[in-house]
RNA sequence: GGAGAGAUGGCAGAGCGGUCGAAUGCGGCGGUCUCGAAAACCGUUGUCCCGGGCAACCGGGACCGGGGGUUCGAAUCCCCCUCUCUCCGCCA
């Protein structure tokens, strides 16, 4: 979320700044400054009371100790009565706070000034490319053909068992989705990422602190029972591991990235473009995680951008890294490079990993804050980046290293599946 | 799942219902001493909100796991929840 303070001071530069995500928040900025301004104005109001009160009980304590009764009488009166303004005060300010809140949190996070303007994907600018594409032989298959073919995936029995877009893979298949983990894990820690292996469900708050919630939730299973909820990324349960924390000055950056299993509803998006490893509502990930100083986190979005761009390249694939423009900004982010890879047999280009400055957004409901060298506490800065999403990994390299001899395993991989072809 | 104990500042650990934001120790920071360091000694040391000030800072409010309640007044009493520990049971 905005810092209310911020809102404050530069209303216009908001209202502005969200125009270039197609926004006009005229209206509910107005709202906001209106808002605080009467927040600010109970809050007086109820300080002041309260400071009486308890000037008062101070008061009566030492009378009673001094055996003034009657005067001690009389000022618990007065006090029960200012005791009841209070509380009313109090609850005409904890009803507008929540209001204010609930318009606050209506505002996406203001994007960077490097964002282009633009409606939606097609506005995306492509800032860099590499690898050349491959031409398949006669006859090349898409990978949900290819992990038939070779028996390395089973989408109908992962249907039968849960349901559509949970796969089974097997055999080889199962062996190079879990030598890409290990790959993608040892480039992590090699870079200087520290690893976790976290929860698959986490509660509310945390649901909340990443911007899941409250209105979101609609993308994760819920565990009604428990109130807990399947994370859709690992940057869930590793970004709140940091909520409600101050760190030093000299921890920063943190460095983590972890593995995790992935569920996403995708309600409203299953339509075209989702057969075989597409779009699934369970896949694998590694996620990289960084927090940042505010005045350096765009040096580590460079590196994290520079560190999914050299995985990509070690697994021979090409790709392109394309800046979102403000339509296609996600709610939280200041600034995203989305990272595709050329799929040869689909001819499509599928996104393998988002990059992303969160700035102060999630910091702010985290209250992840640090402190600076003056000693001042401040929020840090958060980002995220897929190093890397499975499926589509997995896709791009089985169209595109297939030929009649079957499909070769890139080098690096070789170490980690102990073959280098799937005849 | 059953029985019991507990949750206080960065950590450890006190805290008769009334000058308690909280003793004390450790740690951290600043200083004295020293060529320098250690030791010793002195001082300082939480977060958030509101108001004032360019700022250093000053004044007020809130916070002792979370939420309610009793009271003029709650870290202290009562209720609910969460978590931790010990014992028993069950279990990968």
């Amino acid at each position: 979320m905005l810092q209310i303070s911020y809102i404050r001071e530069n209303p216009q530069d908001v209202i502005r700044r969200l125009a270039v995500k197609n926004l006009d928040v005229k209206g509910i900025v107005n709202q906001i400054v209106e808002m605080d301004q009467q927040r600010r104005t109970l809050q007086k109001q109820h300080d002041e009371l309260q400071a009486e009160i308890n000037r008062i009980s101070k008061e009566i304590g030492i009378l009673f100790k001094s055996g003034q009764k009657a005067e001690a009488t009389t000022l618990k009166e007065r006090s029960s009565e200012l005791k009841a303004d209070s509380r009313s005060l109090a609850d005409t300010l904890a009803a507008s706070e929540e209001e204010l809140n609930k318009l606050i949190l209506q505002l996406p996070n203001l994007p960077h000034h490097s964002v282009p303007a633009g409606k939606n994907a097609a506005q995306n600018e492509i800032v860099a490319g590499e690898g050349d594409l491959p031409v398949l032989e006669e006859g090349a298959l898409p990978h949900w053909e290819l992990a038939q073919k070779y028996d390395l995936i089973s989408f109908e029995l992962g249907s039968k068992v849960t349901g559509a877009g949970f796969p089974f893979y097997k055999g080889k298949g199962a062996r190079l989705e879990r030598a890409l983990i290990s790959f993608f894990l040892d480039e992590a820690a090699r870079a200087g990422y520290e690893e976790f292996l976290p929860p698959l469900l986490v509660n509310e708050d945390s649901a909340f602190g990443t911007g899941q919630l409250p209105d979101k939730d609609g993308q994760m299973y819920a565990v009604n029972t428990d109130n807990l909820f399947l994370i859709p990324t690992a940057e869930v349960p590793v970004t709140n591991l940091y909520r409600d924390v101050i760190l030093t000055h000299d921890r920063l950056p943190v460095r983590n990235v972890a593995y995790s299993s992935c569920f996403r509803r995708e309600a409203g998006s299953w339509g075209k473009d989702v057969r075989g490893l597409n779009r699934l509502h369970q896949f694998n990930k590694v996620e990289i995680v960084q927090i940042a100083h505010p005045d350096k986190s765009y040096e580590s979005l460079s590196e994290m951008r520079d560190h999914v761009a050299s995985l990509v390249r070690k697994l021979e694939l090409p790709f392109r890294i394309v800046r979102l423009c403000g339509g296609d900004l996600s709610f939280t982010s200041a600034l995203t490079y989305d990272f595709e890879v050329y799929s040869a047999a689909q001819d499509k280009w599928l996104e393998v990993s988002s990059v992303s400055n969160f700035e102060t957004f999630q910091s702010c409901r985290l209250k992840l804050r640090f402190r600076d060298t003056d000693g001042k506490v401040r929020l840090a800065h958060t980002l995220n980046g897929s190093a890397l999403a499975l499926p589509r990994i997995m896709a791009a390299l089985l169209e595109n290293n297939q030929s009649h001899q079957g499909i070769r395993i890139p080098g690096v991989l070789v170490p980690y599946t102990g073959f280098n072809s799937i005849p």
